[in-house]
DNA sequence: ATCAAAAGTTAGATAAAACTAACTAGAAAA
DNA sequence: TTTTCTAGTTAGTTTTATCTAACTTTTGAT
């Protein structure tokens, strides 16, 4: 509900919130910390501000909930990573340096550059589906930055 | 001399002041600070960094000049920006975007990724002489980040 | 030659994002 | 049911990168 921009670290943290939740069901800060390569106290402060955001739920001293605005907004960046991760394996890149590096842009390119990727991506047959297996297949593993 | 690894910024600072001797034979202060869109004291502080490392040399109140060295580590990360500026540009992206974004995209990119961003970019007939043509074609002009 | 404006510097404040250390709540084992 | 371990939290520190305000040097107009 809050308009607040996000950060790119704050993007980080809630769309790990949804990706464990969509891999696990439940989105531990114990999680999230390991799959961020961050300590636990990184991820509470993090959690804060989502919550003052309204992005995110969480009752003390358990697993972390996304919002209805959560949810929309963390699914717009995880789509991003995986258009963008998809884009990298196209060129060549090995899926762990794709991924990685999918992360790091997510962030930062312009809509018009990430267009032009969709369409670089998709260029004709466009299946809708093709982000719902995606994301099915998503499987969260601890990052080493 | 210094191995410390250069922070993003500082990387955007020492490109910038090898563009600007590039594009006006002289790097000052208030043209960097202008370029960056940051003001002239942030930009004395990198300058106070990056002496430190020995990347540049810098008589008081006047302009900055790039060590060897330095030198070295500038052409390299301007040459990411030309590589990674042609590919959006391949990709339809408009050349200011594609500028803006490239800025972005050089500080974080693997050098997997990279290698297959060349490949892409230069399939088969990579001239050489194409970086140097790149170069002299360069202006600077203000950033609005 | 003087002095005002422009360019550069220094010092100190603020904000983001991480950390460690120390504390608290909850779950599991004895 | 205690006790212990794990997970989560809070407080305070550090680093990076920005800023504003105040000061200094240089330049250049008069």
């Amino acid at each position: 509900m809050d308009h607040t921009k996000l950060t790119q670290s704050l993007e980080d943290y809630l769309e790990m919130v949804h990706m464990l939740r969509l891999a696990n069901g439940l989105a531990r800060v114990k999680d999230i910390a390991a799959a961020l390569a961050v300590k636990m106290p990184s991820v509470a402060k993090a959690m804060v501000e989502l919550k003052k955001m309204g992005l995110v739920r969480q009752e003390p001293y358990s697993g972390v909930e996304l919002t209805e605005e959560g949810e929309r907004v963390a699914a717009m960046i995880l789509n991003r990573h995986i258009l963008l991760k998809g884009f990298l394996i196209k060129l060549g890149v090995s899926e762990a340096i794709a991924d990685k590096d999918a992360c790091s842009m997510e962030h930062i390119l312009s809509a018009e550059t990430l267009g032009k990727i969709e369409d670089f991506v998709k260029p004709s047959n466009a299946i809708a589906s093709a982000k719902v297996s995606s994301v099915k297949k998503l499987r969260v593993v601890k990052n080493t930055k």
